[in-house]
DNA sequence: TCCAACTCCGAACGACGTTCGAATAATACC
DNA sequence: GGTATTATTCGAACGTCGTTCGGAGTTGGA
């Protein structure tokens, strides 16, 4: 059962998620295909549990040093490098997997790491839910666009799609890459992540300024409440 | 050939991505299953057809209205509604396809749309990702999570995975849940947004401040400074 | 008219997830 | 110890998938 789990995940890790079937992690336990369905229902299950597993690694939000946005910037950092190191989570888990005990438990910590902050419940959990869609948004984007692609690299893989790429038709696009613009490179990551924060900081500010120590009872469940809205004009 | 990308789109939308099947989309025109490889080298390209299909209907931010806090809002949630409106999209395309002609034409404009902000082409560039990102990402995790999933949903579809879920191991999760939270919920999206956005304001009003018009030669290919990193000592 | 190029596609190959049912092992009860 | 019950193993098969092969049909220019 963990060891089916076990085999799964080594054989993803080294072959892919497209190495991954039945008889291949049969073969590996060196058992009958047809015995892993004594012990999970399907494939589907199988995913979940290896999804769960993969959580089960990372490391709780609440315990990590220093205040709310330290904790929330190193958990990002290492959702980043944990996607980094397992793309396969990215493929997989599209659609409706229940979350496991360890995704619950992470969970749970995440809210307490915002502890302090005087933002409601249903706050944090939008914040989580944000940092968290950030982080594996640009993970999945980073991903498909190959971890690090040229422009030589996208043109070539753009000829093989039917027409050939002419930048000539996107001059915004041509001028920035002319001005050394890489883009999906890695280190984009930060700079997003730093916005994101200062835009969270933002908030936090302003609950901090109208003083209410309560935590809860303002009307929770509700996140519509005017921000920092405005724009700026030209 | 554009025949066949309209036939697994349609195909697609009524019986979702797991129907999409080589034979299928042959069948809706009437034609033997091997006829299409005249067309297409394989599966992986009609998938990367269709997804520049979809983006051929996204408006071009560049020509939206108002200032480019608007202009981003706007599209941003564009992009949500096309992502519930076509959740194949967030299972397809994990996996290294080549940005199509559509996908480049809405990057062109994309980056226009930051005109006047007083960022260079790299951090245009890195914010449309990161908005871009950050919406995949959150309509990644509200698609996988059921659309809407209550509480209950949840625990009768972790009991399916082997243990039954124990609320009272995660007393700050249940806390939340009974203050009236739900997890990834449709109107969080425009939480997360205004944050983002209120962290690219941050940095553009730093930008502005600091007057220098001309708009490319700070250094350009680097994303490295400090914008407003600290956060509140309690 | 003839030939080359393009289009169509039935049949087959290997791999997939999953089911069935019979054989085998382990356990419980008397 | 003997027997009934339950759990485990798994070879074989079903239907579906992406893709390839080779030949038949069609078309257009010389």
């Amino acid at each position: 059962m963990d060891a089916i789990v076990a085999a799964a995940l080594e054989l993803v890790s080294t072959q892919g998620l497209a190495a991954l079937s039945m008889r291949q992690v049969a073969t590996k336990l060196d058992v009958g295909t047809a015995s892993l369905y004594t012990y999970l229902p399907g494939k589907a299950e199988l995913a979940a549990l290896m999804l769960d597993a993969v959580m089960a690694d990372a490391p709780l939000p609440h315990e990590l040093p220093g205040d709310w946005r330290a904790k929330l910037a190193a958990w990002a950092r290492d959702d980043w490098a944990a996607y980094r190191d397992h793309p396969w989570v990215l493929e997989l888990a599209a659609v409706g997997a229940a979350p496991g005990p360890h995704m619950l438990r992470w969970l749970d910590s995440a809210i307490q790491a915002l502890d302090g902050t005087g933002l409601s419940d249903t706050e944090r959990l939008a914040v989580i839910e944000s940092v968290d869609g950030y982080v594996r948004g640009l993970a999945t984007l980073h991903h498909r666009s190959g971890g690090d692609a040229s422009p030589a690299e996208v043109e070539r893989r753009g000829a093989a799609l039917g027409e050939l790429v002419d930048f000539d038709r996107y001059p915004a696009l041509q001028r920035a890459l002319r001005a050394g613009a890489k883009p999906y490179a890695a280190d984009q990551f930060e700079f997003g992540l730093e916005r994101l924060l200062d835009g969270v900081a933002v908030l936090i500010r302003g609950r901090r300024s109208g003083r209410r120590q309560r935590n809860d009872a303002d009307g929770s469940g509700t996140l519509r409440e005017r921000g920092t809205t405005s724009g700026d004009p030209p």
